[in-house]
DNA sequence: ACTTTTTATCGTAAAATTACGATGAATAGC
DNA sequence: GCTATTCATCGTAATTTTACGATAAAAAGT
């Protein structure tokens, strides 16, 4: 390709990452790039432990889907889930939003 | 559902966000969240206004799909393109990647 | 004018995602 | 023990995404 004749100007963003930290940061970024998801973890900033049941409730799709989402949320590092009895009660994973919060400042 | 019973607790995140300014949150979310098209955005920032030849070259997948991931950056407002002579020199979208470094640090 | 270069688009195949109903598993309540 | 509740998983259909080769379009070079 041509050369970049001397300096490179500033970027507005680094993007300085890659590896497992680059890997697991997609992960993240495709598991909340979903309308539902998002919807999800907005749900759970104002209903923290609540059960997969009012997630349910509060979406308009069905149960199945919802539990399916729930565990995208789970594997991407999003949220956790408790079991409680028969029910499932769900958080958001505060050490891993905080960890994806410093590397995005980081990084843009 | 169980009604939260007096004050919520507070989450390590807002998420204050809704409508178009959420959906189009969505839309850079999703769009980077492809392995893809990060290695490219990642590019971008040490190759401004390089063509899409040269991103052609440095990935290891076919034209065709290189500029079919160009538009999905294009279009979520990663990157633009300028068309010069034949080719094409793209570059970040330093105004709506400032804009996702607000929302972001606003709402997480 | 013709050829070359460069890239976007088209058509299409394969893979992944999203959605649903049905079923199974595990606990709670009786 | 039996029934009800709750949720994850299974099987599957529909849609979307990702990938490729082939082709079209547009400018540059000869």
């Amino acid at each position: 390709m041509a050369q970049t004749k001397t300096a490179i100007p500033p970027a507005c963003c680094t993007l300085n990452i890659s590896g497992k930290k680059q890997e697991q940061l997609i992960r993240m970024l495709k598991a909340l790039g979903n309308p539902i998801r998002f919807e999800i973890i907005k749900f759970l900033v104002t209903h923290p432990g609540c059960i997969t049941g009012d997630i349910v409730e509060y979406l308009p799709i069905a149960q199945a889907t919802v539990s399916q989402h729930l565990k995208v949320l789970k594997e991407a590092g999003w949220i956790s889930g408790v079991i409680e009895g028969t029910a499932t009660c769900y958080q958001l994973d505060e050490k891993n939003i905080t960890w994806f919060r410093s590397v995005v400042t980081d990084i843009f």
